[in-house]
DNA sequence: CATCAAGTTGACGTTTACGTAAACGGCAGT
DNA sequence: ACTGCCGTTTACGTAAACGTCAACTTGATG
């Protein structure tokens, strides 16, 4: 019989997950000065993480490499994680998410520009490797 | 008959440049401590902004938003500004230009990703809501 | 049992990316 | 000539985001 339902209740150290993440220990805990993670503790007070816990780090990290200061992830990851009740409250939860992925959509435009950018410095060096070549057959 | 090639000689100054950015004069200032604008003077001494710097200066405040470091920013400015001459260098560059293209494509996947892990918060909150409007028809 | 790795909390240091203020020159309008 | 306004340089200030080091506990292991 395959036991089904084993939780693996897994969890991780702060080095393992800071290994996992690639950042540094101390990273992880200021982000927890900040408010931005609250990771359970053992009984000695060890820092003990979650699966959900990891899963915010990542999207913080993701965050950060888009330029949003940790200020901004923190704003975002308060509302989203309040347990807001009562429709106006909802409503301005979902209002608050709708603009936040227009400003993904933005950045992702932007993203194309600064692409199609370079595409365009790269083009001129690679006409320039064409002339190049030219020039050695004549 | 229609005066071509008649050059609008467009240029601007410092606070010009910065309304237009919307950036401060002294960031201006600042990026060109770094090397990464070299505007013209005039006899007196006041900077003037071509076109080019302008598009430059573009390039540097979009990058900015990417986490890209001003010195990251730099060193591309830098690889894709100078006169390369030769195979060897210009297939570098090249290379560096190609590298640079598929960094970004990764960060517009992650952009992506990111923007997955909004919608769905979001549309936890929705769901909420519909729960709440239910509740309220008992 | 000694020691060593890995955890903790402070506290101070450092880098990046500017802000801000001082002190000055040039030019336009009154 | 005086008043603003814009430009310049030099210099110091600062907020954010960590790095680094000290001082201490706590298991784990040879």
């Amino acid at each position: 019989m395959s036991r089904e339902g084993i939780q693996k209740e897994e969890s991780w150290t702060i080095s393992d997950l800071a290994q996992q993440l690639d950042v540094s220990t101390r990273t992880i805990r200021y982000y927890e000065e900040l408010g931005l993670i609250t990771p359970s503790r053992t009984e000695k007070g060890s820092r003990h993480y979650s699966r959900k816990d990891r899963a915010r780090l990542r999207l913080i990290l993701r965050g950060k490499r888009f330029g949003f200061s940790l200020d901004q992830i923190r704003e975002m990851i308060e509302l989203f994680g309040e347990d807001r009740t009562g429709r106006a409250q909802l409503l301005r939860t979902i209002e608050y998410g709708n603009q936040k992925l227009a400003e993904i959509d933005e950045k992702i435009m932007e993203l194309r520009h600064l692409r199609e950018d370079i595409l365009v410095y790269k083009q001129n060096f690679e006409q320039k490797l064409l002339e190049e070549n030219e020039e050695e057959k004549r």
